[in-house]
RNA sequence: GCCCGGAUGGCGGAAUUGGUAGACGCAAGGGACUUAAAAUCCCUCGGCCGCAAGGCUGUACCGGUUCGAUUCCGGUUCCGGGCACCA
């Protein structure tokens, strides 16, 4: 065998073979136990990047060792290949999304491979590609058909130069990242998704997925952010009523005035002649602030009285009605009842406009009152000012007033959300184009069935003008109506590209299914995903869209499950000199150089050693070089112990020396506690150092204890190999091939360990005097507490610090510890 | 501001249920081999005192519970993340 390791040799051998023999490629198959393990899908941007080699690193550990304890292992690759890098890039070097796209996914799909990863690439699909995303048109005209998607009129971020809607992310500095100009809010017709209506499902699923991070779930309920509370009717003094949202009813009797968004329907009708011309002109100074800068929360209360009037309904007091620039359209009803000494924002907007500030809790302490106070005061306290309600606690009234209105029928309680509905609308061309035809005589129509797939045509000019290419065509804009015949004109929008990662992993189960978006009954037996492996960042955006979506294509009768994730793994991030690689900061490591230096198995093991999974990784050329080192000491350890290890007869126990005895436990120990670190805790790092002390162990042993320790070597060589290969795949397959084996070491299975192989004869107890380590003895493991006593008693370490005092408690664990207290 | 995490040697990290703090690896220092270098192998490696045996001290900081605390509790500081004019 060769002396060196040659990783490119190796793992070129091993690659050709797995792509050869398909060797991952995975079928339903009832009599076993299924396993669906699934990585978050690359967006195709060019190359891989390290945060990629971690996280499949990971996923193919977990994907090696389940096939080796014989599950039937899903491990699918794709490509979220839809989004605006592609289009961007096309305008820049005059080329094709979709030719950009699809020459970054081979060279992509080529380093995957070249990393060794256990895919099975018979399932492989690209989000842009017409077999995939045909089917998210059919989904969308369902959801459709049962209200579920919908469109309405919004307000969005809109750069005027580009003629396009912008996301917030492309905002910088309330300017267009592209072109510079002033960024402002306009408001357009959007297609939405109603995912408000699963809001209560979303969040009391949190509770119930006991195998995702809590950290994820605390981040979803917050951006779900359910609140209890009030509608309550505030009556107009022309008629009609202004309907505001609180949690804070207990406040009521000490609302002064009304403040409603300046996007609020009620604004302008509420304008007395007088006040027009000024509450016009602050609407429209409103609305072309930035969002981004209009909710800042330093920015000053403003607003302008509407001349109009409402009534509190416990008190009768008459109610100034304002617009507030604070005040949101999209939160609650968009209209706040204000209690300058309750709220902190109302109060500073009662300051500016010298409004009657009324007192109605006192905190325990210090009674407040309006002319002194320079801050509103939010906790609880008593009631005061309050009628009926005074004297109780301000909690106790929370529940008491909601009662008193309901009962007056002036209010009602409710629940509020702060999930919005999804906007999926984008003014972009490479997307999934939103199957809509819009006739003057018809409406808004559904495209027929029949008439599915709309097809994203490809003849389009990318000028980086003008917005989406797909208005300007016409061949692809004017459509006959499917209802009247006449002449209209097809949506131009096309998805959000979460839309399609939504659902990607339902589709790996039937990926080539023509029959619908899914194959119900392979969905049934791979769904859910058993692990899902990804980064942080995904927690809110794509977790809960695909959540949202499970839910939804479960009530269209597509799958039969609640959740699509039963556990799920968010990686940390990649880090080099104290910060996340970046392009700009200089500290990228690629992928490609280190698997040309190393190879992939040294680049895998090295991912995996360095910290566990969930925390981010501190990048250290020097510690890959550690990696590598390893691989070459057992490389050469397993070369130099091929002329004893070729008997295959097994070890004989009872011939062992004690040394040999002592190895071998070494051996059995470790398989125990590597399966349980991959098994339990996911944490490989400390399986890795595990089996490199099991080499070490090996190391030393092996030259003075051979040739008469054949077996026991083999068997300590086999176990650290088959330990191993979930992390170093070609390594361990080229020496487990070299160590005389046919067949692959995933057939072989993982490893089991003999229970009294791996127990101790002896134990080290631990003596403490008075919770302080004293000394430490050698017990036969089957030594009770009184043999374990007297030997300590007996140390001569121990009775120094003891000095003939008498102890007064002993306290033993078993095989673990002695503490003498005196 | 609110809500989550986290803080352990020069560095990454380990200590799984309250029971030997620092596994494993990196870096560093010393040595062997070599004409030399690389590679490889051996030794040392939290701090302080000590020739040594050994002792004291030490897991961000202060305090508590306990026979015993990196681990549990209360408070403080710093770092990271999420949400945020949300009524």
């Amino acid at each position: 065998m060769e002396e060196r390791y040659s990783p490119g040799v190796v793992e070129a051998k091993w690659q050709r073979k797995w792509a050869s023999e398909n060797s991952f490629k995975v079928t339903e198959d009832a009599s076993r136990q299924k396993y669906y393990l699934l990585e978050m899908f690359p967006y195709p941007s060019g190359r891989i990047h390290m945060g990629h080699v971690r996280n499949y690193s990971i996923g193919d550990v977990v994907g090696r060792f389940k096939r080796m304890r014989g599950f039937n292992v899903l491990h699918p690759m794709g490509w979220d290949a839809f989004g605006m890098p592609a289009e961007n890039a096309a305008i820049q070097n005059k080329s094709h999304p979709a030719k950009w796209t699809s020459e970054n996914i081979d060279y992509m799909r080529g380093q995957l491979k070249r990393m060794g990863l256990s895919y099975d690439w018979d399932r492989e699909l690209a989000t842009c590609d017409l077999s995939y995303y045909r089917w998210e048109q059919k989904i969308f005209l369902e959801m459709f058909a049962k209200g579920l998607a919908y469109k309405k009129s919004s307000f969005v971020n809109w750069c005027p130069s580009c003629e396009t809607v912008l996301a917030n992310e492309q905002v910088e500095d309330g300017a267009c990242w592209r072109c510079d100009s002033d960024v402002n809010q306009k408001e357009l017709e959007q297609w939405f998704f109603r995912i408000t209506d699963y809001a209560e499902e979303l969040l009391e699923y949190t509770d119930k997925l006991p195998g995702w991070p809590e950290r994820v779930l605390v981040m979803q309920r917050n951006w779900i952010g359910k609140s209890y509370g009030c509608e309550i009717d505030f009556p107009l003094e022309n008629g009609g009523a202004i309907k505001v949202f609180t949690t804070r009813q207990d406040t009521l009797f000490g609302a002064t005035f009304m403040s409603l968004a300046p996007e609020h329907p009620l604004a302008l009708s509420l304008a007395t002649s007088g006040q027009r011309g000024e509450v016009e002109a602050f609407i429209q100074k409103v609305k072309s602030t930035e969002k981004v800068r209009r909710t800042a929360e330093d920015l000053e209360k403003e607003g302008v009285f509407t001349g109009s009037y409402c009534l509190n309904p416990a008190t009768g007091l008459r109610m100034p009605v304002y617009l507030a620039n604070f005040v949101l359209t999209d939160y609650g009803t968009g209209a706040v009842m204000a209690v300058p000494a309750h709220d902190q924002r109302d109060f500073e907007f009662a300051k500016k406009y010298a409004l009657p500030v009324k007192i109605v809790i006192q905190p325990e302490t210090e009674p407040i009152d309006p002319a002194s106070m320079t801050a509103a005061y939010t906790e609880p306290g008593t009631m005061v000012n309050s009628g009926q309600f005074d004297g109780i606690s301000s909690l106790e009234a929370k529940e008491c007033i909601a009662d008193w209105l309901e009962g007056r029928g002036s209010g009602k309680k409710t629940v509020n959300f702060r999930l919005r509905d999804w906007g999926i609308s984008r003014q972009r061309y490479w997307g999934n184009p939103i199957p809509v035809i819009y006739c003057d005589s018809c409406g808004t129509l559904p495209v027929p069935e029949k008439d599915l797939p709309v097809v994203l045509p490809l003849d389009v000019a990318f000028t980086g003008e003008g917005g989406s290419p797909l208005a300007k065509l016409d061949s692809f804009v004017n459509v006959d109506c499917p209802q009247c015949g006449k002449p209209a004109r097809r949506e131009t929008d096309t998805m959000d590209t979460f839309v399609e990662s939504s659902w990607y992993f339902l589709r790996y189960c039937s990926p080539d299914y023509t029959g619908g978006p899914l194959d119900k009954e392979k969905v049934g037996y791979w769904m859910s995903v058993d692990q899902y492996i990804g980064g942080i960042e995904h927690a809110v955006l794509h977790l809960l869209y695909a959540r949202f979506f499970t839910k939804v294509l479960r009530d269209l009768g597509h799958v039969n499950v609640d959740e699509p994730f039963t556990n799920l793994l968010t990686q940390g991030m990649v880090i080099k000199d104290g910060a996340k690689m970046s392009k700009s900061k200089g500290n990228v490591v690629d992928p490609n150089a280190l698997i040309e230096k190393y190879g992939a198995d040294t680049a895998r093991l090295f991912s995996l050693f360095a910290a566990p999974p969930e925390k981010d990784l501190d990048w250290n050329d020097q510690g890959v070089d550690g990696s590598f080192r390893f691989l070459n000491r057992l490389w050469k350890l397993v070369a130099e112990s091929l002329p004893f290890i070729g008997s295959t007869s097994p070890v004989r126990v009872e011939s062992l020396s004690e040394e040999a005895k002592g190895l071998r436990r070494v051996v059995h120990k470790t398989i125990r506690k590597v399966t349980s670190d991959i098994d339990e805790r996911f944490h490989f790092n400390t399986a890795i150092a595990a089996i490199m002390e099991l080499v070490n162990a090996v190391y030393s042993f092996a030259p003075k204890n051979l040739p008469e320790n054949g077996p026991l070597l083999r068997e300590a060589l086999e176990s650290a190999l088959l330990l191993l290969y979930p992390f170093v795949p070609h390594f361990c397959e080229e020496l487990w091939e070299k160590t005389g084996h046919e067949g692959g070491i995933e057939k072989t299975g993982w490893p089991s360990y003999d229970q009294e192989a791996a127990a101790d004869e002896e134990l080290l107890i631990v003596v403490q005097v008075n919770g302080k380590l004293r000394g430490r003895i050698t017990v036969p493991a089957e030594a009770g507490e009184d043999s374990v006593k007297s030997v300590a008693f007996a140390d001569d370490k121990v009775s120094a610090f003891l000095e003939g005092k008498t102890p007064k408690k002993v306290i033993y664990v078993p095989g673990k510890l002695l503490n003498i207290v005196v």
